[in-house]
DNA sequence: CTCCCTTCTTCCAACTCGTGAACTAAGCCG
DNA sequence: CGGCTTAGTTCACGAGTTGGAAGAAGGGAG
């Protein structure tokens, strides 16, 4: 009995969330648009309106000639109603960036660092936490909250394993707690690049997708009905580790034949080295080379790797039906630029006609730099959710 | 903007579906037991349920000794306020089973079918139906619906696409429809099955889930957050035409390397055929043999089976993070009851620490006659969202 | 057998919310 | 400037939930 939906007042509060998250996600709205696409009447879109312009959430944004008669006036959201930060934790540095509620960035701080112990890591997202503040001249209050994306598993805003990191259940939101009161969400990174995608770049508009994200690594963020897919205890979307080649190559988690061992760049490059190619020092370098060269093996482990990658996006298609994948990743990127139809191509070989004829592949718009973005906007996530009633300061 | 909830006459609604499906799947539940349970008011849920009772959706059941006080009287969906009806169409038969809503079965109507043209079928099932109703002595009007499971890719009611019938674009509902007036509902086999196990067999409490049905073929049931998942257009689930064996055996389906062609029974019956095992022209009674063989090689076979079915589940496992996989299907049963073990331990090879600490893996309690059971909870479903509300009579 | 205690259930006044219909606002056209 | 069209607002009303108080139903003690 999970659902339980009951007073009058949750009733208003849904309401609100509704037609606040239509004004958000679907561009400037007049309220006669609202009527239409909520379904309430006129008058409550009115009066739930005029209680949120009071509030100072939405404000009116010009207005539109209607077709003959009373123009239309467009509502949106404030941007500088509240703000928000997204901080991006990675193994060679933190950033972290404050947004206004339009998603624009007001502020920057990054930070190299070198050994990331949670109490560095800590001290570094509170430090940029400040330095955004101040640089963008807002208060601390006006802060709606701060989302934190870490490359590994994180269950309710803890930490629970973050292998590259070196992390093993870290409390990461409860110690950011103890040096800030802006409220603190934490979320795996992957998922937050997904959701970036999702709402600002190639995801726009679908309801069921697989943001595909190829690295060094391999991972991906499920999206299924609208909202991020996370399983029983938050670790769904290990699409990596799907196996593709029973008993074939080792991958770093140690089970073989994963999908990562293949398509993975760490993976691809190792079986480029293996077949006799001559592979350089820096990864990407590395990589970028072996796309670009001409020579017959260099062209033979790229259209493997396409044939794999196409074996784990078929996958997907077979078993969630989505409608859209959103490749990204810097390696995909890379590869997706390129071999973009061969890929399609090659899905349409291992995934069954009619889901494969249902799905859309295209590539991320927002380049890698979009992690603080998706983490931003976990605190807008609930600004939405609660209809723009904002928490009491502490 | 798909989230509509308005009126406060859908409150209520929304809230007689919160009390009945409590009532409905967690047993006899006292008006005390709802009010926390629900966390809506003492007052409300005795009015709503008086409401129910009133309408005879719900009965009273016996009262239950609380701690010293007045007793808690129990309530209980009425088994027999209405009745459902669940069809099974197979190659060669179509069953068809009448349930009251304790689905307790109250009369059966099998039919062999030669050549299961839509036609036939549509036949067969219709027939069926006034069979059932009349064995069991119920009206037609205190049927509530009736739910058809097909093997096939089944959207908005109408059948896509049924290979194993031989169908295209067959609008079963709007066929059956012109037929009766009770209410009919489509779905697929697999997604019925797995429905069945969730709410009546080794599903039962579950909330994220797969049900993996190893026959002849495979197939799965995706469970999300309570509800079946049914992708973007509802053919998610096609888990035996995953890729696990990248350029390996060719499938049916036409691409290289998925998974039914190794664990299925017909692809595990080739495998051993093509290894030199002699083989029955009886599948089942092929299978059963080569699972009680003890022979070199049928050992080898089997433990293969095994070996690649992990791989299966271990990609459910890191894909959609279950907390439990249940198997089924009459070889995946087979397989299961002698080398559940075995298959458990192989997961963990091929899954991620943390996810398959996570899930139990266990066998289908229902047997493999299930699906008609399943495919009546539709209109059990229906009743429960719209929270007892009978459609009214045509 | 009666009274008291505990617990479950119902009744009632108070409050909140969304709706429909009438009404006001605002632009356009002739 | 008046009529027309469309957009947004006001208000009385019906519908629903709630908290608190009263009622109902047993069990136990004397």
């Amino acid at each position: 009995m999970e659902v339980r939906r009951t007073t009058v007042r949750d009733m208003r509060r849904s309401n609100r969330s509704v037609i606040l998250t239509g004004i958000y996600r679907e561009g400037p709205l007049s309220r006669q648009e609202l009527t239409v696409r909520t379904s309430l009447s006129a008058a409550s879109v009115s009066n739930l309106v005029a209680e949120l312009i009071a509030e100072g959430v939405v404000e009116e944004a010009g207005s539109v000639e209607s077709e003959g008669g009373r123009p239309r006036v467009l509502l949106r959201v404030a941007p500088t109603f509240r703000y928000v930060v997204g901080a991006e934790v990675g193994e060679t540095r933190v950033r972290v960036e404050l947004f206004d509620l339009a998603m624009n960035v007001l502020a920057r701080a990054d930070h190299p660092i070198a050994t990331p112990t949670p109490e560095e890591v800590v001290k570094h997202v509170l430090e940029g936490l400040s330095t955004v503040i101040a640089a963008s001249g807002t208060q601390s209050e006006q802060v709606l909250g701060l989302g934190v994306a870490v490359a590994g598993v994180v269950e309710d805003n803890a930490i629970v394993d973050a292998q590259t990191l070196g992390w093993e259940a870290v409390p990461l939101a409860a110690l950011l707690a103890e040096g800030t009161d802006i409220p603190v969400h934490v979320d795996n990174g992957a998922n937050m690049l997904g959701q970036a995608e999702m709402w600002f770049g190639a995801g726009r508009g679908a309801t069921d997708a697989v943001v595909a994200l190829v690295g060094s690594g391999v991972g991906s963020a499920l999206v299924a009905g609208g909202s991020s897919y996370r399983g029983a205890r938050s670790s769904a979307g290990e699409w990596g580790h799907m196996t593709i080649m029973y008993g074939g190559r080792q991958c770093r988690c140690g089970a073989l034949g994963c999908l990562e061992a293949y398509v993975g760049a760490e993976g691809v490059l190792d079986r480029y080295r293996l077949a006799g190619g001559t592979v350089d020092s820096d990864e990407e370098t590395a990589f970028v080379e072996l796309l670009e060269s001409e020579s017959e093996l260099a062209t033979t482990i790229v259209n493997d790797t396409i044939g794999y990658l196409a074996a784990g996006f078929a996958n997907l298609v077979n078993l969630v039906n989505p409608e859209r994948i959103v490749l990204g990743g810097w390696a995909g990127l890379l590869l997706g630029e390129k071999h973009l139809e061969e890929l399609r191509t090659e899905v349409g070989k291992h995934a069954l006609r009619r889901p494969y004829a249902q799905v859309s592949i295209v590539l991320c718009e927002l380049g890698r730099d979009a992690v603080a973005l998706g983490a931003a906007t976990l605190p807008v996530v609930r600004l939405l959710r609660d209809g723009g009633a904002v928490p009491p300061p502490r």
